[in-house]
RNA sequence: UGGGGUGUCGCCAAGUGGUAAGGCAUCAGGUUCUGGCCCUGACAUUCCGAGGUUCGAAUCCUUGCACCCCAGCCA
C-alpha cells in the first residue's frame, strides 16, 4: 500500500555488505549488536537513525538465522552526568520507536570485572599510575604535530602500581591525585594511543552503584570490555570515533587471553545523521531546554523523539525516514523536506479527514431556510484511501470559512470565493457570494451567500465550478486551540558563530497559536493522541497534555503540500 | 608540517573494470467535491581536479584539491 518504496534495496549498505561476508565467512553465527547510550539526556531523530540502525540489525538477521540480538546498554561511565531519569526517557523512546531489547545493560554492571582487568594490565605492565596534574597532563600528550612525552611516572614498578590503583579504589586520594594509564605510546601519530586513561577517581555517588566506587573507568577502556562481555559481534558507532578505533582494539587484544571473551568485537563506523533547519547537539537541545526557549524536551518544535511525538509524528514515518537516509560513511545533512515527506506519506494512509477553520470568517446564506439544520454525510476518507466510515456534519444557514479562501480581488486562478464568485463547499452545496460586508476599518467581517440547492452531491449544470473549501457549521462547531508548528530554525543551519550564536536562527513562527479556531462537531469527541487531517489545511494531533473536551488543542504535525501558495510565492 | 576519514544531480544515495539505480526537491502535463493523494513526462554525455593504464574507468595507478574528526581526568 505503501508508496514508498524503499530507496535502496536491503543488504546494500556497507554494514550490512560486512556482516554478510562475516557470515558467509562463518566468523559468526548470528549478529549481536547493542544502542549504548549514555543517560544524561533525551534521544533525538539522530539517536532514531542508530536505534533503527542497531536493532534493525538484530530483527533482519534474526529473520534470516533464527538468532540475532541487539542490547540496550546504558554508557554510564561518568556519574556526575548520568541519572536514572534519563535512563527512563530512553526506554519509553525505544519503545515507542517500535524496538524491544534483548536484554537491558549497564556499563556500571561490568565495573568489578573492568577493575579486575585493569588490575591485569597493571601485572602485564600495559598499565600504570600516573600522578601528573591536569595541566602537565596536557602539556606532556604533545599536538596533532608533534609527539607527547613519556611520564616521569611511567616506569614504576609493578608492585608500587598495584599499591597505588588499590589505594585509588580504597578512597586514599582525593579527585585529580592520580589516573591510570594503559602504556602504549606517547610518539604515536594516533593521539588517541599516547598512554590514554583508563581510570579516573571521582569522589561522585553513581545512579546505580551507589557509593561503591570513587574510580570510574573511562568511555575507551569501559566500551570495547562491555562490547566483549556481551559476545557484540559487531559495534557499531558514529564517524567521531574512527580515531577510537585502535584503542578500542588494543583493549580487546591485550585483554581477550585473559578474560575469556565471548566475542572478539569490531567497531564499524557510520555518518550520523543531521537535518537542516533544526540542531541535533546534546549542547544546543540543552540550551534551548534551560533557557525556556522552548517548553520542555517534549516541545513539538524539537527533534527529540518526545518532542517529535508530542507533535503527532508517528513511529513508522520516522523508521520509514530512517531506511530511506541509509547508511553510509559520507558528512551528511539531510533535507527536512525529506521528513516532511515521510510524516505526509504514512498519515495519508492513517489519518482521517476531518474539517476545521483557523481563521473564521461568517457566512451567512440568504436563501438557505432559518432555522433548518441538514446533517451531511461526509466520508472520512478520500476516494484513495481504500478505508470505510463517514460522519454527519451539519449544515445551517450560518457558517464558518476560511478567511484566505476568500479575496476582495481575486486574481483569475483563485480557485475560491470572491465578489460575485462561486464555489463548492466540501460535502454540501455550491455558494455563490452576493455581498461582502465591512467594518468601519474596511475589513470584511462577513459574507452574504446563496446556494444552490440541486449541487448536492451532484455538479451544477450549465457550468464549472473548480474551488472546493473547506467550513464548520457556525452553531455546531466548537471552538479550539490550534497551535501551528513549523520548522525550528529559519536558516537552513545555524550560523557557524560559538555558543548561543544559534539562538538568533530561532524561527519566531516555529510556533503560532491561535485561540478563535472553529472545528467541526465530531471532533468534540477527540481523544489527546488522535490525529486527524484537517482538509486543505495539513496534519494535525490532539495534544496530549492539554487537549480534552471542553478544551480542545490541536498541533499541526505537518502542513500538505500546497502547490497553489507555493505558485504565489513566485 | 602528523594521523584517521570522506568526496557520484539542489539534498540523501546505489554503483566493487563493461558503458551513471532509486528516493526527496524542482519543473511541465493529466486526474480531482482536499490547489492533498495518485498518474505521466523532464531532470548527471558525467562521477572533486589533472595525468596515466585499458578495447573499455565513477570503479585500477600517479598526483593534486576540498571538507570532516583527533591535543576532555566527556561519550
Amino acid at each position: 500500500m505503501n508508496s514508498s518504496a524503499p530507496a535502496t534495496p536491503k543488504g546494500s549498505d556497507f554494514i550490512r555488505d560486512i556482516i554478510n561476508d562475516d557470515l558467509e565467512a562463518q566468523r559468526h553465527s548470528q549478529v549481536i549488536t547493542r544502542f549504548p547510550p549514555e543517560p544524561n539526556g533525551f534521544l533525538h531523530i539522530g539517536h532514531a537513525k542508530s536505534i533503527c540502525l542497531n536493532f534493525g540489525l538484530a530483527v533482519e538477521y534474526k529473520e534470516r538465522l533464527g538468532k540475532s540480538r541487539c542490547h540496550l546498554r546504558f554508557d554510564d561511565t561518568d556519574p556526575a552526568k548520568e541519572d536514572t531519569l534519563f535512563e527512563e526517557g530512553i526506554q519509553e523512546d525505544v519503545r515507542w520507536l517500535g524496538f524491544e531489547w534483548d536484554g537491558l545493560y549497564h556499563a556500571s554492571d561490568y565495573f568489578e570485572k573492568m577493575y579486575e582487568y585493569a588490575e591485569h594490565l597493571i601485572g602485564a605492565g600495559k598499565a600504570y599510575v600516573c600522578s601528573l596534574s591536569d595541566a602537565e597532563t596536557k602539556e606532556y600528550r604533545g599536538t596533532v604535530t608533534t609527539p607527547g612525552k613519556n611520564s616521569p611516572y611511567r616506569d614504576r614498578s609493578v608492585e608500587e602500581n598495584l599499591d597505588l590503583f588499590r589505594k585509588m579504589r580504597a578512597g586514599e586520594f582525593k579527585d585529580g591525585e592520580h589516573v591510570l594509564r594503559a602504556k602504549i605510546d606517547m610518539s604515536a601519530a594516533n593521539m588517541k594511543m599516547r598512554d590514554p586513561m583508563l581510570y579516573r577517581i571521582r569522589h561522585t555517588a553513581h545512579h546505580m552503584t551507589g557509593d561503591k566506587w570513587c574510580i570510574y573507568p573511562m568511555y575507551d577502556y569501559a566500551h570495547p570490555i562491555s562490547d566483549a562481555i556481551e559476545g557484540i559481534t559487531h559495534s557499531i558507532c558514529t564517524l567521531e570515533f574512527e580515531n577510537n578505533r585502535e584503542l578500542y582494539d588494543w583493549v580487546i587484544d591485550n585483554l581477550i587471553d585473559f578474560a575469556k571473551f565471548p566475542s572478539r568485537p569490531k567497531q564499524y563506523e557510520f555518518a550520523r545523521l543531521n537535518l537542516n533547519y533544526t540542531v541535533m547537539s546534546k549542547r544546543r537541545l540543552l540550551e534551548l531546554v534551560e533557557g525556556k526557549h522552548v517548553s520542555g524536551w517534549d516541545d513539538p518544535r524539537l527533534p527529540t523523539i518526545a518532542g517529535m511525538r508530542r507533535r503527532g509524528i508517528t513511529a513508522e514515518s520516522i523508521r520509514n525516514f530512517c531506511s530511506m537516509v541509509g547508511v553510509a560513511k559520507a558528512n551528511s545533512t539531510v533535507d527536512m523536506a525529506q521528513l516532511e515527506f515521510c510524516i505526509r506519506d504514512d498519515l495519508n494512509q492513517k489519518a482521517p479527514r476531518v474539517m476545521a477553520v483557523l481563521k473564521p470568517l461568517k457566512v451567512v446564506i440568504e436563501n438557505y431556510p432559518e432555522g433548518k439544520v441538514e446533517e451531511l454525510d461526509a466520508s472520512y476518507w478520500p476516494h484513495d484511501v481504500p478505508k470505510e466510515g463517514s460522519r454527519p456534519v451539519p449544515f445551517s444557514r450560518e457558517i464558518f470559512i476560511e478567511q484566505d479562501d476568500f479575496m476582495l480581488e481575486p486574481p483569475k486562478d483563485f480557485y475560491r470565493l470572491g465578489p460575485g464568485k462561486e464555489v463548492r463547499l466540501r460535502y454540501a452545496y455550491c455558494i455563490t457570494c452576493t455581498d461582502v460586508i465591512k467594518d468601519e476599518a474596511g475589513n470584511v467581517v462577513e459574507l452574504r451567500c446563496t446556494y444552490d440547492p440541486e449541487t448536492l452531491g451532484a455538479n451544477p449544470v450549465g457550468r464549472k465550478v473548480k474551488g472546493t473549501i473547506h467550513w464548520v457549521d457556525a452553531a455546531h462547531s466548537q471552538e479550539a486551540e490550534v497551535r501551528l508548528y513549523d520548522r525550528l530554525l529559519s536558516l537552513e543551519a545555524p550560523p557557524v558563530g560559538k555558543d548561543s550564536e544559534f539562538l538568533k536562527a530561532i524561527n519566531p513562527e516555529a510556533l503560532v497559536t491561535i485561540k478563535g479556531a472553529r472545528v467541526e462537531r465530531s471532533l468534540g469527541e477527540s481523544k489527546p493522541g488522535d490525529r486527524f487531517q484537517f482538509e486543505r489545511q495539513g496534519y494535525f494531533v490532539a495534544d496530549s497534555k492539554d487537549s480534552k473536551p471542553g478544551n480542545l488543542v490541536f498541533n499541526r504535525i505537518v502542513t500538505l503540500k500546497d502547490s497553489w501558495a507555493r505558485s504565489q510565492k513566485k
